[in-house]
DNA sequence: ACTTATTGTTAGGGCTACTTAACATTTGAT
DNA sequence: ATCAAATGTTAAGTAGCCCTAACAATAAGT
């Protein structure tokens, strides 16, 4: 219906996010990370960044480290919350999961107005995670105390899933796996044994299975059932 | 997250449903009035009518009346039939009401897939119509026989509201007045009379109102309670 | 130290979808 | 039949966001 000119630009916010989760994920927020992450060219990025700067999002310093500003934050966490509310509605009020849900809200996030955010916190009942058990901004979520990556943990030791990173989610086949293993937050397991290159055998169910090096070193868990 | 430039070109989404739309309401689909129903520019229309001609998803008779193509018409009612789905939903989910739905499902309209859709549909229970009575297409529906607009009933008869064409809900506060009104779908109520300049005067509920010409020209109705 | 890899920028384009201005044609009313 | 209103088109231009090619600067590995 009466055509809208995309009110907020929409490329800023998917810039916006990306920033926000390359900071929350641990990752240096530069350039060429942002074009990986986006799957855009690096003149892209170079030039969104300049424009994003000028609009007084972002700030870059001498060294390319790129930072949000307040404005940028704002913008930034509005998306992420209306990503991780909407993964939550999609898997708990619609039945989808989590590679649906994850690949949907992508969209979502982009249309979601504060009304219907609102409405959705309410039928959810004000969660504090998303399904992977990020935080979603602004519920006052707090991570437990000594958490830490899965590669930390002692073989033979139990452990509680805290969160899958944003950074595994876009992994091709990753949350699949995740989920098929059962291997998420909340659920707790043990780990039977390091390969040398990293690699970790898990038992969180029947069966044991092994989780790459990179994996394990970015699943946020704490030592214990 | 990874950025996606628009699959399917939301401009052909947004123009396809106007055309299936002024079909619906029997306004003759010309581009004057694609131009004003998507409030764009005149040359704007012509242009993205040749290019949907180019793709097939419109055919332009000599004079001037556009119609869909097969895969036109295909679009059109995807995107028709999501947006009243989406309205179902946000009202009977999420609580909306319906001015606030109806803008969001614009949006949503867009954003939603096929998985999301049919889980919408089996959450709703299967609607065959939007909250304002319009059909949701693919569902089965059948108008009632015997619906006229509100202006053919005669003065001092009773009649039940059918639907409000999509056409009413794009003018400003329509939406609002009818919803406090209670002049919406399934609800009886009866003409006290004419005024001379078409005006309606009902009463639905407590209070008798009036109802300008061009809107009780639109609105379908049965006769009787 | 030298080579290679990584990173950012310029330059030059492209596509989509919009705008206004100006014009030609068609339609309708008197 | 004529004048005004409505309609569609051309032309020229803009904004947003993307691309490749080419190049310069920095960082890192041997």
């Amino acid at each position: 219906m009466a055509y809208e000119p995309t009110e907020h630009h929409p490329a800023f916010e998917e810039y916006s996010e990306a920033i926000f989760e390359l900071a929350e994920d641990g990752v240096p927020v530069i350039q060429a990370r942002i074009s990986e992450r986006l799957e855009v060219s690096r003149p892209a990025v170079s030039e969104m960044v300049r424009r994003m700067e000028r609009e007084d999002l972002v700030e870059v310093k001498d060294d390319g480290e790129i930072t949000l500003t307040g404005e940028g934050k704002t913008l930034a966490t509005t998306i992420v919350r209306r990503h991780r509310l909407a993964e939550c509605f999609l898997t708990d009020v619609l039945g989808l999961n989590w590679t649906d849900a994850h690949s949907e809200a992508g969209r979502w996030e982009h249309v979601i107005s504060p009304t219907v955010e609102t409405a959705m916190l309410k039928v959810l009942g004000e969660p504090q995670t998303c399904p992977h058990g990020n935080p979603i901004p602004g519920s006052g979520y707090k991570e437990p105390t000594g958490a830490v990556v899965l590669s930390k943990i002692d073989a033979g030791d139990p452990f509680t899933v805290v969160r899958i990173p944003e950074e595994l989610e876009w992994e091709a086949g990753q949350l699949e796996f995740l989920e098929s293993t059962g291997l998420m937050p909340g659920r707790s397991g043990v780990v039977l044994s390091f390969a040398p290159d990293g690699t970790a055998t898990v038992n969180v169910g029947d069966t044991p299975f092994g989780v790459g090096g990179p994996t394990a070193d970015r699943i946020v868990v704490t030592p214990g059932a």
